[in-house]
DNA sequence: AGAATTTATTTTATAATATAACAAATTTGG
DNA sequence: CCAAATTTGTTATATTATAAAATAAATTCT
C-alpha cells in the first residue's frame, strides 16, 4: 500500500506537533509504526527530508532530531535554542544576522546555500 | 599497550593536519590503525571530544567531520563554511556575531553555553 | 480506454556513526 | 611499595542514515 507524499508529510508533522520536544527519525517511525506496522526508515527520512526542505520542519543538527517549524517559514537563519537539560528547543528567526555571516563568507568569495545557527544552553526553566 | 591522553591527542591532530579535509572519526581510526592496528572507535571518539572541548579541533555537526582548529582557539564563536561541492572548509572568527545571538537567547531567558555556526554552500575555487 | 513507459514509493538489507559496559593498565596518595 | 582511584583499551552493541531492489501509481501514447 502507498501513500501520496503530501500525506506522508502531514502526518510526520502531525507527530512532530504532537510532542514539545524535538524527535529523532526513529522515535517519530515508532509513533507511526502503531498505526501502519510496515513503515520503515527511509520513507521517514525521505518525508523529513521534502519537510526541511519546505521549511515546514527543521533538523537540529548537533542532537541529530527534528521539530516543526514554528517560525515564518519565510525566514531566512532559523536559529535554535536547544536545552541540554529538557531538551526543550526556541526557535528565533536570525534574519538580523545575515548581513554579518554574508560578511564572513565574502571574506572568501564563498556562496552561500544555507545558515546552521544552533545554541546550546539552559533555557530559562532549567536554568534554576 | 596503552598511551597517554596528550600523546592521542597530538597523534589525532597529526592525522588531522595532514589532510586538507575534513575527516570522520572512522577515517581518523583507519589512518591511525595503519601504524596501531589495535585501535578502536572508542578510543577516537574519546581523543576527539578532548580536542574539541580543548578547542584545538572542531567538530562540523552537520556532517559528522572533523577539523583541525586554524583559528586563535580563544574565539568563541567559530564560523565555519562547508563547501558542499568540495568538502572543504574554511573557519572564521565569529566574535562579531556574539551580541545578537546574545540577544537572540535573552528573549526568552536563554543560557547559552555554546553556539554552533555552519554555512553551506561552494567555495569560490567551486563556484565556476 | 488500455498497454507501455516513466516516475515515485516502499521494502529489504546494510553502511556509517556513536556509545555502553567491561577489562586492564597506570598513576597517585598513603 | 601497596591499595585505591583514575585513565585507557577492548568488546559488543546501539543509533542514525542510505543504497539498491522491488513494487505500485501515474503518465503518455496510440
Amino acid at each position: 500500500m502507498r501513500k501520496q507524499a503530501a500525506t506522508r508529510q502531514s502526518d510526520v508533522l502531525d507527530v512532530l506537533n504532537q510532542h514539545d520536544k524535538p524527535m529523532t527519525a526513529y522515535a517519530i517511525l515508532d509513533q507511526m509504526k502503531v498505526g501502519e506496522p510496515g513503515l520503515a526508515a527511509p520513507t521517514i527520512y525521505r518525508t523529513l527530508a521534502a519537510l526541511t526542505e519546505q521549511g515546514r520542519a527543521h533538523k537540529l543538527e548537533s542532537i541529530n532530531a527534528f521539530v516543526p517549524c514554528r517560525c515564518a517559514h519565510e525566514t531566512s537563519v532559523p536559529v535554535l535554542a536547544i536545552c541540554e537539560e529538557c531538551l526543550a528547543v526556541e526557535e528565533h528567526d536570525g534574519a538580523q544576522l545575515l548581513p554579518q555571516l554574508t560578511a564572513l563568507s565574502q571574506k572568501s568569495a564563498f556562496e552561500p546555500t544555507r545558515h546552521i545557527v544552533e545554541i546550546h544552553g539552559r533555557c530559562q526553566t532549567c536554568a534554576t
